[in-house]
DNA sequence: TATCTATTGTTATAGAATAACATCGAATGA
DNA sequence: TCATTCGATGTTATTCTATAACAATAGATA
């Protein structure tokens, strides 16, 4: 897995974007996104794949702020409420969500290689979940669907690599 | 959640028939099912919901056995290899699979009350990420698919409860 | 038997998440 | 303006999950 790049200048437009989004939907709802809030959701969207809570307080910790565990986890709880985040079980770890707004579970691609995840929000499988459930009599309150994989670039760069 | 239960008979039923079933596969591929791995293999299904692995270590130094963390790890690894066992990464626990032999990654129905988990086989939904993984060109590698909700006993219960 | 390899034992540590309590700060009302 | 209140953050400690590294043992092989 590759080292965590510096956010080129699309993530920083991406980020720009989601943290505006963020503002908005969080006004509405009458919640505060607040500094270290904003700041956390800020590091998820610089980075080019998911990160790690620890990951999140080392850069906090690296801005000259205090925290501990506590400081990241509660500020990340916040996000998952609010749908502006999502949270990746088979890695522990958290992405910024494109859709925020309509809360959703999403389905994930997660390259092993380079560790970048892409999301979908594909109806069929979410319906054929419920579907499924449904026969069971099962209630479905959240779904977790992650791929794991590789991704065109790291497909390529191993076959020219070996 | 409700406290782990003393196997019933139906449990220990299909715990004897999952133990002869692994039996099979790993004679027909070559390995070695050992007592330890055997063990781990029968705790885990003598218990009606899906198990931690410290969990498991508890069951086997209750048995006399001297073990730690990697004990227990390494006889998980090696179930889930064999496609014995499978892991929910929502949980991080682990549960016995009704089909072993063939590898698959399944479907999970988990309830939050109880914890019992149910596995489901959808071709719709594999076939579906499977489609939506290609027209993105990302070559699939594994599935977590979990569905967290309430099963229909404990919907009941709270029903009832209420 | 002697050797080799897979398995298990053992100690220590890394990594992920939460409990419990103290402190701070923004908003509200007197 | 000041006091109060409640949500947010700081702080310490702990629990839970998982692995690294090396030693000892047991099964298979020659
Ligand atoms: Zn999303
Ligand atoms: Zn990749
Ligand atoms: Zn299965
Ligand atoms: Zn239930």
């Amino acid at each position: 897995m590759q080292p965590p790049l510096e956010p080129c200048s699309r993530q920083l437009a991406a980020a720009r974007q989601a943290l505006s989004q963020a503002e908005i939907v969080c006004q509405q709802r009458g919640v505060r996104l607040t500094q270290l809030r904003r700041r956390v959701l800020e590091i998820i969207w610089h980075h080019s794949s998911p990160l790690g809570a620890y990951a999140i307080l080392d850069v906090l910790r690296n801005d000259g702020r205090q925290g501990a565990p506590p400081t990241v986890y509660r500020a990340l709880d916040f996000l998952l409420e609010q749908g502006l985040i999502h949270r990746l079980a088979s890695l522990n770890m958290f992405m910024g969500c494109r859709q925020p707004g309509a809360h959703h579970s999403g389905q994930f691609l997660i390259c092993q290689d380079c560790g970048q995840a892409d999301e979908l929000n594909n109806q069929t499988v979410e319906a054929t979940l419920h579907t499924e459930a449904m026969a069971r009599h099962f209630e479905v309150l959240a779904q977790t669907v992650e791929v794991l994989g590789r991704c065109l670039d790291c497909q390529e760069a191993s076959r020219h690599g070996d």
